[in-house]
DNA sequence: ATCTCTTTTTAGATTAAGCTAACAAAAGTT
DNA sequence: AACTTTTGTTAGCTTAATCTAAAAAGAGAT
């Protein structure tokens, strides 16, 4: 079993990595450490992982771009952390609480479920 | 930092107790271990740790029974196990895939959300 | 060119939750 | 009472994701 990550913690950096690219026009790992509240060196082992898997290249400068296949990843789970905090505001649930539930739910639901949630949010004109 | 477990391993354990009692009226670390798919050693350590943290006692013959402290938790996990599953499947997602989604979003909101949700689920007529 | 500051990496430790193999203890059967 | 099967425990391993301390590499300023 080579390949057996937790998805939650690869999806986190590449959301992290999507949205700080949508401020500034580079991200570096000191970027994501600070961002995110880790140390350096395990923002470093994280960026080795995620090379390896073909989820993002790093440039001679140091910039690290997401490849198609991590922009994918990327996109979905930011789009789930958007939508579910826009549901969970809308039900009444204050935004501090609605984005920390977001920021968990996201990476545990499945596509269907999402989904359904998205159409009847939409439905009563909750998004 | 001594006492940092994660919690959702805990909670899946407290729940399945609860809910292997609801069959027979005793509970062995065996039962768990058939149920959750964990190896005996597995269930043994969780147990021994489930115990030292007042969760549950192991009567003389090995029957595993909730504290209060216990029962209080995998109360409160179980129910929002049936009211997302309920949720889920009101909303057009399968049984199977609500039952999977229940169980891993029931460790990981809020109670402001997840009584946001049951609130709304009444008014709409889904629960 | 050198010095300094910033950034990244390496080395090694920790913690939690699982595993297998082997042992111990308890229970049931003849 | 002895044998067999079931149940539980101990010992030791693995993996993933974090950490700190320290080294290495790169960039900017004089």
């Amino acid at each position: 079993m080579p390949n057996s990550k937790n998805p939650e913690s690869t999806e986190m950096y590449l959301e992290t990595i999507l949205k700080l690219r949508q401020n500034k026009n580079y991200v570096r790992s000191i970027d994501i450490a600070t961002e995110m509240g880790f140390s350096k060196p395990s923002v470093s082992i994280a960026m080795k992982g995620l090379r390896e898997s073909g989820y993002i290249i790093t440039e001679n400068d140091g910039n690290i771009v997401l490849t198609d296949k991590g922009n994918d990843i990327a996109t979905r789970v930011y789009e789930r952390h958007r939508v579910l905090t826009r549901i969970f505001e809308n039900l009444g649930v204050s935004h501090e609480t609605a984005e920390n539930d977001a920021c968990r739910v996201e990476h545990f639901i499945s596509e269907e479920t999402f989904e359904a949630l998205k159409e009847h949010a939409k439905k009563y004109g909750e998004l």
